[in-house]
DNA sequence: TGCTTATATCCGCTTATCCGGATATAAGCA
DNA sequence: TGCTTATATCCGGATAAGCGGATATAAGCA
């Protein structure tokens, strides 16, 4: 029950939300997704900490940068929440203008060291 | 987006999954809620109205008695959500006390107004 | 009409959540 | 060590959500 709650409450934000959807397209690093979101650096990381403990992401770190995906594997609420809310949110204009973003910022990425 | 948000909002209180597990077992008059439930009646009439808002469950008035039950067909997203919460609710214990309760709500039914 | 019962809404209060600038931590490098 | 950069956490203030007793509404019946 309080799983359900938590993994629940962790979709109760857009921003969250449209992390989730960028994930989705791959790992990325804390500052990928400030640039993307276009928010404060504080935000995101307070945001990506509330998917963690909700373990709707894991994270890695590497030198100074962390990298958050999404949980590969967990319960099977969580699996068939991930699954049923990424193919939704794949029709969301806002996920496009989103993933636009990313491809964009993913291009001038060469220049940057968290490449 | 925002019928994402609507949609997960509804299930981040312990009360409200309770009720979308009672009703998944056939329609209830609030009556028969606040009884197993065991609540005061205003709280499960403003958790319904969450739910209705959310398009999680649909009410039907005979007579004095409003009955609710869980919304026949909805978008992909509710449908699928439903699916998995349910599915996922079945197995709690405290679910299961719940459905006791309603069982033997529904066994004394027979001297209330409400059957 | 007036009375009773079922349900919804109101209200004051408490508690949780959110925001973002400021600050702390942690790693890499000179 | 000290400096820089990336990220996390803190903090004070704003907004939202929840609670349940009290009250309003709505239907049925005498």
């Amino acid at each position: 029950m309080e799983q359900t709650i938590r993994l629940c409450k962790a979709l109760t934000a857009p921003i969250r939300l449209r992390i989730l959807a960028l994930l989705d397209e791959g790992e990325l690093c804390v500052c990928a997704l400030v640039e993307v979101l276009a928010v404060p650096q504080s935000t995101v990381s307070r945001h990506l900490a509330v998917l963690k403990n909700a373990d709707w992401v894991v994270e890695r770190r590497r030198g100074v940068w962390m990298y958050y995906r999404l949980a590969a594997a967990g319960p099977p609420l969580l699996e068939a929440l991930r699954r049923d809310i990424l193919a939704h949110l794949a029709g969301q204009e806002d996920v496009k203008r989103d993933r636009e973003r990313l491809t964009r910022y993913h291009a001038e990425k060469g220049q940057k060291a968290c490449g």
